[in-house]
DNA sequence: CTGTTAGCGCTTTCAC
DNA sequence: GTGAAAGCGCTAACAG
């Protein structure tokens, strides 16, 4: 910096200025000094600032596993435009979470701000978290309902009304409002619970057979139940999608291999999104919090993505 | 430090020496300081130490991309074991890749180290990278010779000796040695190459079916052709496994979730074992180099993950 | 074996 | 609007 700074004529002080920003520098002095910065490829020392009590040029991401690849992508690639490093942090199980939260509190001063990636934190976990004092952001995991919705608009558009819903074990609502307020005929029979499997699908699939009568499409939570209830449906005689459609309201890469219609999550919108959010937080944070917690425009939302295994009616 | 320093009753320079593990400290002084700074809760100001031309005590982990999730996964854990912060580049398309390249040099006074995790390097990035003047170490993507070996193995002890083989369509090689060497029957046709989707497989298992013979187990380059190779089958009547065995040499996911036998790679293993090595050159390093390369243990390697797509002949 | 001293490259008062 | 000076918390000579 101070290389810099004599190239420039000014003191090391008024570089730094320049470089962040910061008010006190007149116009010209600090496009100036950037421009001989940049031409001399000058690079901050992250640690100098850093330890000078500076920004600390980082951001710690969380994440549970790198199982949704694509929104640490998205979120790593908008943190580096935007010159921050990033800290990765897998919490994986028990073990690791704790760990982390063990020695939590040093890394507030590592870190400008923290980015949790579809982690679910305890009142603990969170209250640990604030103490850091630098801004949190999380992306939250997906909403069934709004998966749902869409596929429901999906089927309902090419002319289906009788259709069945397989939802994990684990869910413990049914929905049936939703699919009634989108126009679709909800029947209890019709409404399944299956384990996030192939098998479990297959099992759904032969339910639906016995029954006197089967619906014309089928929503399934996950990936693997729709490959279920498609390989079952086909083993059976029933074509896909003459006889039934099946939609996916999950596992993007399964449901890509097979031709299955599948609602899908931006995921690397998402991520670009909350780091967008971190980022505005910081913002204000150093420019003295200007604008409330306004927090502007919603995040993107799920789409669909329409394959082979839907028809019209 | 300092507070360690005064409670400890010694100066800060013993601490650093102290804990550090640095020689020139009595055993009975470094325990005592060891025991002080835990009592303390100290843990080390990373930026200090780096601005000072200590350890940085941050390793970058680049990656093409997060599909392997495993590898990350493990190469973290390790990482963060080790004491070390986890600096992810995601080295996404061609742009991301130049960008990462271009603003290199500074990395060097970042981390102790970098580690490489499936990605492949021009000879100007290589030199790019070398010039950066700290450890380097690489996962190497799979050798697909252990794993169609390990595959090979497992159908001939199944009792199969016509065996096909498809291929992914940028593979120039046919490996009808490897297959003669372990023990196989080697015809033309059965090596077969097919885009890695689950339609390429379908219209290998076509192919098979119209030749004049069906082989008895088919290995397959990706979990997609293997699925469609499965699906294919199945919907002419032959049964897997009893007419014919599957086997995957890659697309855990898939495999998994559709009960294919597969060769899996021991991803998490493997990032494990980078970051051993890492560590290891580490030590070596500020211990004045004293093993040379002896590189010791071979990485972790393929192994079989048998399900139901393989049985005997 | 241990303590003292001098920076590392920034940011931040405080003067001017 | 700009510069000089102090100091962030360490490590690395240099003394003793």
């Amino acid at each position: 910096m101070s290389d810099v700074a004599r190239a420039a004529g000014v003191s090391a002080a008024t570089v730094s200025r320049a470089l962040r920003g910061e008010p006190g520098v007149s116009e010209a002095t600090r496009r100036y000094v950037t421009e001989v910065a940049k031409r001399m490829r000058y690079a901050i020392a992250r640690d100098a600032s850093s330890l000078a009590g500076g920004r600390k040029y980082a951001v710690a991401v969380l994440t549970a596993d790198v199982g949704r690849g694509d929104l640490l992508a998205g979120a790593e690639g908008a943190l580096r435009n935007a010159g921050y490093d990033v800290l990765l942090y897998v919490l994986r199980d028990g073990d690791s979470r704790a760990k982390f939260f063990e020695d939590l509190p040093p890394l507030g001063r590592r870190v400008d701000g923290v980015l949790a990636l579809s982690v679910e934190f305890s009142h603990d976990e969170q209250q640990a978290l604030d103490a850091l004092d630098v801004p949190v952001v999380a992306v939250r995991p997906d909403d069934l309902r709004d998966a749902l919705r869409l596929a429901a608009g999906h089927v309902l558009e090419l002319g289906h009304r009788e259709v069945a819903l397989v939802l994990a074990e684990d869910v413990d609502e049914s929905y049936d409002e939703l699919l009634v307020a989108e126009g679709l005929d909800v029947r209890p029979e019709w409404t399944l619970w299956s384990s996030s499997t192939v098998a479990g699908g297959e099992q759904v699939a032969d339910v639906l057979l016995d029954g006197d009568r089967l619906p014309t499409a089928v929503i399934c939570s996950s990936g693997e139940v729709a490959l279920g209830v498609f390989l079952r449906l086909r083993r059976d005689g029933r074509g896909v999608p003459e006889d039934v459609s099946i939609v996916s309201l999950d596992g993007p890469e399964l449901a890509r291999a097979v031709g299955i219609t599948a609602v899908e999550g931006a995921w690397r919108e998402r991520g670009e999104h909350a780091v967008a959010g971190l980022l505005a937080e910081l913002r204000e944070e150093s420019q003295g919090r200007a604008g409330g917690t306004a927090d502007g425009d919603r995040p993107p939302s799920v789409h669909l993505v329409v394959r082979e295994s839907t028809g019209r009616r």
